[in-house]
RNA sequence: GCCGGCGUAGCUCAGUGGCAGAGCAGCUGAUUCGUAAUCAGCAGGUCCGGGGUUCAAGUCCCCGCGCCGGCUCCA
């Protein structure tokens, strides 16, 4: 049973990323039991973390200062109740329901956080107990604890017995473990260092808690030092970059979460787009492209409407004659015809497929189209360019017949790796989401086609598995359609999240009545795969900004290279520089203001230009640049020519110069 | 959407209820420089918006909007 069939009372979040791939917990794991992988597929046991894990020291000292927060705040404010308070990948938290007379804001927390060293100064020991479910009711009725309560109740389900640590004052039902005293604590290794609102069990229909993060560590040090990263990140956020870089604004009065791409970002947006249709090519895709907006029907027969409504902006309404001043529009009378901005490509694209009879011959077609789609996300969830309204999607739909389905997405995760093979990317995992075929609502979630499913669930794992893919499972969190391979990625402040996404689509291509004449003469149902590798230009450029830092290899770089003439008597030959790489289409700017060559080096520097050719008196006469290459201290002197063909090769093959 | 915080020049940020500020960026002039900041001057403001308290509001109160951190969801 090993991890799966334990619940916390604590409730565990595991940093997924500091460990190997095979080490990776389901996330659902504190609600409810998921399969490993092993599990579900009789494949060899995979190694994930065992009950030993959590007796690491520095789970156990989070732990434990979760639970002295929650002793300084009970005594602080008196009256308060508990919800979770687990280790987490930096520190703790504790989510706290204060009594409504208790305000609490940042401000309170050094408060709270030297009620904690004097906790700790008291030597504490924490001793646990174990108590059947008859008497662990009672011991948290005592405590008067309602999510406790509820909790345990549902723990009882599953266990005969529950745990209880103890340290001074303080009583927590909690599976622990902990450290033996307080003594063990770092005094000055922790740091309470927000405050944010959390509902009970993460659903929004619960009571909401405040929860209460705090940094925590071994040593002093240590916390400084992740004070520091922490600083150091924000540089690298995409915001930040965004801006400086002139990359994209969002405007308030555009809309929330509607990014305007400025030109650099344009450029950016272009060159993916040209990598994305090279890379199609080869792998035998049809570029296609569709409008913005479609009547509503659509939505009704893909079968997005009962089921992803509310993230989908309104419909606009309309009269087909009202331009004329007709008698429809002008009297109100009859029915408008709604029309929705698209949230998702696939309907349209189901729409070409069905343009014209389609044979086995024409299989597998892989229809592929930077869309632009619209959600109505809703405005807390918005987040700079990874979580906009309005987004341009690396989106294809390959329609297959059942012999075709495991090569084909074979060949789609192949796509992923060659394309973050490019990029550089390995900080970023797998997740295979399935439906949940014991969800009480699994009927208005998914379609509900019991044998679809398991048939397609087990082509996607093969294929994962024949490539030699590790992946985390996850049970429930399937597209109405089929089941999901996403990738999740972190940014640089450590957020997760979803890069690339696919999915095996059994569901839509029967409801839009799409066929094929297979060799028997029958008519059949392709299945279709949906794929965005890169992800939406927002989301990916988002993230590129963070992981390159705003340094872009040359290939994407806005500019690739800015000349810099030391005086004005080279402003000539600089010239000449910059309209000769330009006919050889790289983007080159000449720095013509006045300021010093030094001054013009650090302008560039700031403006992450990959290379800065430095042309003096010397360059002029020997026909020569010096070149100086962001982030490479040493400089190199080469003639104009192989310059050039230098540089284009670079650019041509997309390659990644860090050091000469 | 909900909980907490924040909103002053293009950017980063000072500003004790009593004249709206600095650095960088911009513009003008001087300077023409050998690998990360030459000098001087000028210009730049609905202090997020609306209402209120006050002799007086960037500052205090209320409402709205936006942003940031989280919850949840997701490309």
């Amino acid at each position: 049973m090993g991890n799966t069939g334990r619940l916390r009372a604590c409730g565990s979040v595991l940093d997924r990323f500091s460990l190997p791939w095979v080490a990776i917990l389901p996330s659902t794991l504190a609600h409810r039991p998921n399969p490993t992988r092993s599990e579900r597929t009789g494949a060899p046991p995979v190694p994930i973390i065992q009950e030993d894990d959590r007796n690491e020291p520095l789970y156990r000292m989070r732990h434990s200062l979760a639970h002295v927060m929650a002793q300084a705040v009970k005594k602080l404010y008196p009256g308060t109740l508990l919800g979770f308070g687990p280790p987490v990948a930096n520190g703790f938290y504790y989510d706290f329901l204060f009594s409504e007379d208790a305000e609490i804001s940042e401000d309170d927390l050094a408060r709270i956080q030297k009620e904690m060293r004097k906790i700790i100064d008291e030597h504490q020991e924490f001793s646990r107990e174990d108590l059947s479910a008859q008497d662990a009711l009672e011991r948290i009725r005592a405590m008067q604890e309602p999510h406790k309560l509820e909790y345990a109740q549902e723990l009882l389900q599953q266990h005969d017995s529950l745990s209880f640590y103890t340290n001074g004052p303080f009583v927590d039902m909690c599976e622990g473990p902990h450290v033996e005293n307080t003594v063990e604590l770092p005094k000055d290794g922790f740091k309470l260092d927000s405050l944010a609102g959390a509902y009970w069990r993460g659903d929004e229909n619960n009571v909401m808690l405040t929860r209460i993060y705090g940094l925590a560590f071994p040593t002093r040090k240590e916390l400084k030092e992740k004070l520091r990263q922490i600083e150091e990140a924000k540089q690298r956020d995409h915001r930040k970059l965004g801006r400086e870089l002139g990359i994209f604004i969002i405007s308030d009065e555009v809309g929330k979460g509607l990014p305007l791409w400025l030109p650099n970002g344009a450029i950016i947006r272009h060159e993916l787009e040209k990598l994305a249709y090279e890379t199609e090519f080869r792998y035998g895709y049809l570029p296609v492209a569709t409008p913005h907006i479609t009547k509503e029907k659509l939505y009704w027969t893909s079968g997005h409407l009962p089921l992803y409504e509310k993230v989908m902006y309104p419909p606009l309404r309309m009269y087909e004659d009202a331009e004329e001043g007709g008698a429809a529009a002008e009297s109100g009378e009859g029915e408008p015809e709604k029309y929705y901005l698209k949230p998702m490509n696939c309907p349209h694209h189901h729409m070409i497929y069905a343009a014209q009879p389609r044979s086995y011959r024409d299989l597998p077609l892989r229809l592929a189209e930077y869309g632009s789609c619209y959600r109505f996300e809703r405005s807390g969830q918005l987040q700079g360019l990874t979580r906009v309204r309005g987004m341009c999607m690396n989106d294809a739909h390959l329609y297959v017949t059942p012999e075709q389905l495991l090569e084909e997405l074979k060949a789609v995760m192949e796509l992923h790796r060659e394309y973050y093979e490019l990029f550089g990317f390995d900080n970023y995992f797998m997740r295979l989401s399935l439906w949940d075929p014991e969800d009480p609502k699994r009927a208005e979630k998914y379609f509900d086609q019991p044998e679809a499913w398991e048939f397609s669930q087990k082509i996607v794992q093969q294929a994962l598995e024949e490539l030699g893919l590790w992946y985390k499972l996850s049970v429930g969190d399937a597209a109405f359609y089929g089941p999901k391979i996403d990738v999740q990625f972190r940014t640089v402040l450590g957020r997760e999240f979803t890069l690339s996404t696919n999915q095996l689509d059994f569901a839509q291509p029967a409801r839009f009545g799409l066929k094929y004449v297979d060799r028997d003469g029958t008519e059949k149902t392709p299945y279709c795969i949906h794929r965005a590798p890169l992800s939406t230009h927002e989301r990916f450029i988002g993230f590129l900004l963070e992981h390159y830092g705003g340094a872009f290899p040359t290939w994407l770089a806005p500019v690739q290279v800015v000349v810099i003439p030391i005086g004005e008597n080279q402003l000539a030959y600089a010239s000449k520089i910059r309209d000769t790489l330009r006919s050889s289409l790289v983007r080159t700017e000449t720095d013509d203001s006045d300021a010093s060559m030094g001054k013009k080096i650090r302008t560039n520097v700031t403006r992450k230009v990959p290379i800065l050719l430095v042309v003096g008196g010397r360059e002029a006469e020997a026909g020569t640049v010096t070149v100086r290459r962001y982030g490479i201290k040493e400089q190199r002197s080469m003639s104009l020519e192989a310059f050039v063909d230098a540089v284009a090769e670079e650019i041509r093959g997309r390659q990644h110069v860090t050091e000469w």
